[in-house]
DNA sequence: TAGATTGTTAATCGATTAACAATC
DNA sequence: TAGATTGTTAATCGATTAACAATC
């Protein structure tokens, strides 16, 4: 922990949802807010608000608490929202089009600049804006437009050898929905594993586990 | 923690990714395994695996380990893929057509068997063998046909109270991909908040971190 | 000033890791 | 039997919560 230094992962994994709360607050027009107050709304405690955001700074004011526009600009900056990471979506099925529509990359510090696709037929279709590449044009593309990121809509098979091509054309960071758990050993690379399966699982387990009871 | 009291979310969180890991060493026909060489494969500790294991039962025998196949089977008991939990999709967008097609229900104990929106033009068309409903029809469905889960893939404004009414329809899961955090104030209730977008955010942090270094 | 609420230190809690006796 | 490896208890570590002095 510290002002600049390492910050926990559960206190960074715990950012994103602040500063969705903040934003909430700052559309319906509420000034400013209190550990306590934003710690009832979020279902969470006063004392860890404070915690976490004082790993950044002092963001807060004695006797009148956290004004809302401010912060949620501090955190955004943090994040990096006001970043412009290029992205690229290897994979245009249901899923790879899927996250190519419904994510939105600009408000995130991204955005998406190339989807690609070993299917052929593919090839030329557009996904909102973005005309689908083959598989075979990446190399290309990336020494034109050095990407930064890369999501993974592909099979577990493939995943690690094209992670493995990826870094090499110097993709930095990787957003894995592929069934497979990818670890990169080059250092300064950036993974993130999303196994939404996973997360049916859990689901699964806890719904058997209440009708138990 | 205890053979079959409650297990700590850390536990179960863990489970689908050991479950995965097992299937795959199966399928390579590797017939045991001790936890010092998964912990090796799946990157954590050895005390952690049996500590893990141990809180449903003992399923490895001393001096030999673990029999790939029967932990495998059993670790899918716990999590209830032999279960058939009859789940339905609401938003039929380019998420909620992704979500039919990419995950497998069945394989995690869930069956799809219906999917709603409220824009008519979409009823009728089908996504892989399901026909898309419209959201006038879930009332009458929910009381013919009994689903339990409910994914939700819808936006934000309506989440609340969709989730509301189908509580009163029967289900009591939510998997919940709306950029929303749904939270039910019925006991009884399970859910699984997605936020696909919170993980990219995290992603674009630790990508502009690396930079920074 | 008095009241409110932060920033920060200390206490608690839970999760992870280490150690080792039990046992196959 | 000897070697290997578990199941389980104890030690460590980190994260969360509580408390309170600082201060707006």
């Amino acid at each position: 922990m510290g002002k600049n230094g390492n910050i926990s992962s559960s206190v960074i994994k715990r950012l994103p949802r602040y500063y969705r709360f903040l934003g909430e607050l700052q559309k319906q027009g509420i000034e400013r807010i209190s550990s306590r107050e934003l710690s009832e709304r979020m279902k969470l405690t006063a004392s860890q608000i404070r915690q976490d955001l004082n790993c950044f700074g002092g963001f807060g004011q004695q006797g009148y608490g956290y004004h809302v526009e401010s912060l949620h600009e501090e955190i955004g900056k943090i994040l990096g929202v006001d970043k412009c990471l290029d992205t690229i979506i290897i994979g245009a099925g249901n899923l790879g089009k899927a996250i190519a529509m419904h994510i939105n990359f600009e408000s995130r510090g991204c955005r998406l600049t190339g989807i690609f696709d070993s299917n052929p037929r593919l090839t030329g279709e557009t996904v909102g804006d973005i005309a689908i590449r083959h598989t075979d044009e990446i190399e290309e593309f990336c020494k034109l437009n050095h990407p930064v990121i890369a999501v993974l809509c592909i099979p577990k098979t493939s995943t690690q050898e094209i992670a493995d091509k990826l870094v090499g054309l110097g993709i930095r960071s990787f957003w894995n929905y592929s069934h497979y758990d990818l670890s990169i050993d080059h250092t300064g690379i950036v993974v993130e594993n999303v196994h939404l399966g996973d997360s049916l699982l859990t689901l699964t387990y806890r719904t058997n586990k209440l009708a138990e009871e």
